[in-house]
DNA sequence: AAGTGGACCTGCTAGC
DNA sequence: TGCTAGCAGGTCCACT
């Protein structure tokens, strides 16, 4: 599910009401990816600090001595309510606060909570060390984009979604950008052209843009934390469209696997 | 060092 | 109707 549009959508929906409330419980239910790492009753007492992004990871100050990295894996969202329902099979962690309570619901489980000291201490310094720049951050440009894949023979998909040269894209939006730069997603990402990591740089941070622009995308589950779906979905050119007319030129979109992933474009308008 | 494949887990859908 | 195979938004880790 869960790419920076995703994750930012949800960050912005609950991070007003959650900052300054004060950790009135922790329930925990199915192990997630990682265990929590403290012991759960003493984030009670503690109040919640402004909660921020880092690639696919949010960042929650949780007291004065660290706070809780989360991270929604392929299926989990965050749900922020006055008075929460029962909680169902999955529902792997509340945070009850005195304005709500944050509940990850993740059926998979690919997700993570975990404690930490500080952003720059373990764990989370572990998790985060060796994410590439941010989608919207100034010196993401195609110098840096045609600079960091110099040498590389992986395909250009598969290093996007890698995500040590820029953070956030993910399955969709690899694809999405790979479509709107007119570059076959197997090319090998160090025989790209300076102007044409130009011309990605521009459509990560557009097709990033947009999709958070439409609240993100809604293939399944994904919700904002007001339960609100996404409309990406929509505009979405390739991803998932195999065998419908490419919108630019109608020779059917393609289907194909890349590093365990569909990968999905257009032979016609996408070149080596 | 860079690239590859397996692992983690559940649910849904298409096809027989 | 019921079973099975295949697929799904991520990314860490072990291995070559």
């Amino acid at each position: 599910m869960p790419e920076l549009p995703e994750v930012e959508t949800t960050r912005r929906s609950f991070a007003d009401r959650i900052q300054g409330a004060r950790v009135l419980a922790v329930r925990l239910g199915k192990p997630l990816r990682w265990p929590l790492g403290c012991a759960p009753e003493t984030l009670v007492g503690q109040s919640v600090g402004a909660v921020a992004r880092r690639g696919k990871y949010l960042w929650m100050p949780v007291g004065a001595r660290g706070g809780l990295l989360l991270h929604l894996g392929m299926s989990g969202s965050l749900a922020f309510e006055a008075t929460p329902a029962e909680p169902g099979p999955h529902a792997h962690f509340d945070l009850v606060t005195t304005s709500g309570t944050l509940r990850l619901v993740d059926p998979r489980r690919f997700g993570a909570v975990v404690w930490s000291a500080a952003l720059d201490a373990d764990p989370a310094a572990r998790l985060l060390a060796g994410l590439g720049l941010e989608p919207f951050d100034p010196a993401f440009t195609g110098a840096h984009l045609h600079a960091k894949l110099r040498g590389r023979r992986v395909a250009i998909k598969q290093a996007l979604l890698a995500g040590d040269v820029v953070v956030g894209a993910g399955n969709i939006y690899a694809c999405e950008a790979l479509f709107e730069a007119g570059i076959d997603p197997r090319t090998p990402a160090g025989r790209i052209s300076r102007p044409r990591c130009e011309r990605l740089a521009v459509a990560v941070r557009r097709i990033l843009g947009q999709a958070l622009e439409l609240g993100g995308t809604t293939l399944r589950d994904f919700r904002d934390a007001h339960g609100m779906e996404g409309r990406f979905q929509r505009h979405a050119k390739v991803y998932g469209r195999a065998g419908q007319p490419c919108p630019s030129c109608a020779t059917p979109v393609r289907r194909t696997v890349q590093g365990q992933r569909s990968t999905f474009y257009c032979p016609h308008c996408q070149r080596r």
